[in-house]
RNA sequence: GGCGCGGUAGCCAAGUGGUAAGGCCGAGCUCUGCAAAAGCUCUAUACGUCGGUUCGAUUCCGACCCGCGCCUCCA
């Protein structure tokens, strides 16, 4: 193992070593995203977050596997499906290419499996009986299967709301009475394994020892992540929202059927906040991926800008911190490539570098190393980065060479993700014709040297959202954002 | 009410019991008809308030103020 790597756990809060259980390969498991629409940049935050997990447990030698499923049922994919009179699969699986899509300009890594619920309704049915016979959950009259959150008193243990808490749970935020039992469950606190067959749910049932009906949302990531990754596993991740309910009901589901622990350790990231706001549809702040590349971001800008701050710290993200996050990948690529020239190496080369074998030593990116190793702290990690550069410019390349600095500089950039030097990031953006004539108007004024009429449609076309940028041989337009 | 998080220079954001990384912005210069881009250089006595512990606290403890998240299907 090249060095420790450390990092907070929910369940014990407090930051612990990973460790591979099985001595070979470190296993762990992302609650993913729902197939129903574009996945917005909360949602990749999480995403991007466990990308630098898997990366960084790869260069320190713990062989991940990656699991993250994909939910292909619930009430809003059948919703979406019905409203667009598709069928399920199909409405999904347009919307799960959309993501991988995504995914893959963000430069995530592609998850070792990526199971579907639909695609497991057999695990989820045995784990729901298994349940039953323990009699840890019950069927309800209309066929529903109930976890019996009374029956298992280590329920809340993750999020530590004690059992009575949970019972009495009456009441939300808002102050509003939760009268969320609306099915024959015993108990509020009770959530539902199998849901029975509704008439809005149209064609989208499955049949079960209980009848048609529908695995619940927490049913799908116990069952698959017991699937892939067995009985127990290293590591589960995903948003801090999902610590109560939803992986507290995991564990439960779990622990509950097999009696044995689910998992050795519990990644949490916090939210992401958007104009110093919560990010939600009706403040109209919930950016997709495409919002930003149509305002002429590239998606390793929204990449630098989503992994930037610590991952327990919520994230204030704005277009002001896209628009920063450009300008420092400038000055990290110009950087790099100063020592790369020095060192006679191509760009070509530099990426070459980002693979195995990962350095061990970090050299003038020591600091930047420990950073990640530290409970992924990726601020400190950049901030390793530019410092580490600048100690280069000095000629201090620690007690390697400079190739050796370039190698451990190029694993850094490979943890959190960051290519340089990407090809094709520019979307191209089409001008109006009116204005591609004013600009031809104007540089035809130049060359007369009419520096009152060039500047006037200067100004013209800068009114209009576009600035003039002179070359040598002719001019660009550029898009003002924002 | 329960559980939890945060308040560091104009903005973002690390971090430490002995006076604080980094990025952005900004400024100057070079270049340039102008502008931009690009390059070079530079910059800041910033740690919410009030107490306590300590030789010493931004860092530990307490109180308070302010902001934020979750509390049944939202990463």
């Amino acid at each position: 193992m090249a060095s420790e790597l450390i990092l907070y756990d929910t369940m014990t809060r407090s930051v612990q070593p990973l460790w591979a259980e099985d001595g070979e390969n470190f296993r762990f498991y992302c609650c993913g995203p729902t197939a129903y629409a574009p996945a917005h940049i909360g949602n990749f935050r999480a995403f991007l977050v466990q990308d630098v997990l898997r990366r960084t447990l790869e260069i320190v030698g713990l062989n991940p596997i990656h699991v993250r499923n994909l939910t292909d049922v619930d009430d809003k994919t059948i919703r979406g499906a019905q409203s667009e009179g598709k069928n399920l699969r199909a409405f999904t699986r347009h919307w799960i290419e959309h993501f991988q899509r995504d995914a893959k300009a963000l430069n995530m890594l592609v998850p070792h499996r990526e199971p579907r619920a639909t695609d497991h309704m057999e695990q989820q049915i045995e784990l729901a009986s298994r349940l039953i016979e323990k009699g840890l959950a019950y069927v309800a009259g209309d066929g529903s299967v109930y976890f019996n959150v009374s029956a298992y008193p280590e329920y809340g243990k993750l999020s530590r709301l004690r059992e009575r808490e949970i019972a009495t749970q009456k009441t939300t935020s808002a102050g509003r009475r939760n009268d969320a039992d609306e099915y024959d469950r015993e108990s509020v606190a009770d959530f539902a394994l199998w849901k029975s067959r509704k008439p809005e749910d149209g064609d989208n049932f499955w049949d079960s020892p209980w009848g048609p009906g529908r695995p619940g949302w927490h049913l799908e990531c116990s069952a698959m992540s017991r699937h892939y990754l067995g009985d127990g596993f290293d590591l589960h991740a995903g948003g801090i929202d999902l610590c109560f309910p939803h992986h507290e009901n995991e564990i439960a589901q779990c622990e509950g059927a097999t009696g044995k622990p689910f998992v050795r350790h519990w990644f949490h990231n916090a939210h992401l906040m958007v104009e110093g706001r919560k990010m939600s549809k009706s403040l109209g702040n919930l950016y997709t991926l495409a919002d930003l590349t149509g305002k002429g971001y590239s998606p390793m800008e929204v990449r630098y800008a989503l992994i930037s701050g610590h991952y327990r710290q919520p994230l204030n993200f704005t277009l002001a911190s896209l628009q920063s996050s450009r300008s420092a990948l400038k000055k990290l690529e110009k950087a790099t490539e100063t020592h790369l020239d020095a060192g006679g190496m191509s760009k070509e080369d530099f990426k070459a570098l980002a693979a195995p074998p990962f350095p061990t030593e970090w050299g003038p990116f020591e600091e930047a190393w420990r950073g990640l190793a530290n409970d992924l702290n990726v601020s400190r990690a950049i901030g390793g980065i530019f410092t580490g550069l600048a100690q280069l410019d000095e000629g201090n390349k620690g007690t390697g060479t400079l190739e050796n600095a370039l190698k451990a500089l190029a694993g850094i950039l490979y943890a959190l993700g960051i290519e340089l030097y990407r090809k094709g990031e520019e979307t191209p953006v089409t001008v109006p014709e009116e204005l591609q004539s004013l600009a031809r108007e104007r540089w035809q004024a130049k060359q007369e040297k009419d520096w009152a009429k060039a500047d006037l449609l200067r100004k013209r076309l800068q009114a209009n959202g576009w600035q003039v940028r002179d070359r040598k041989d002719g001019y660009d337009l550029i898009s003002i954002s924002t």
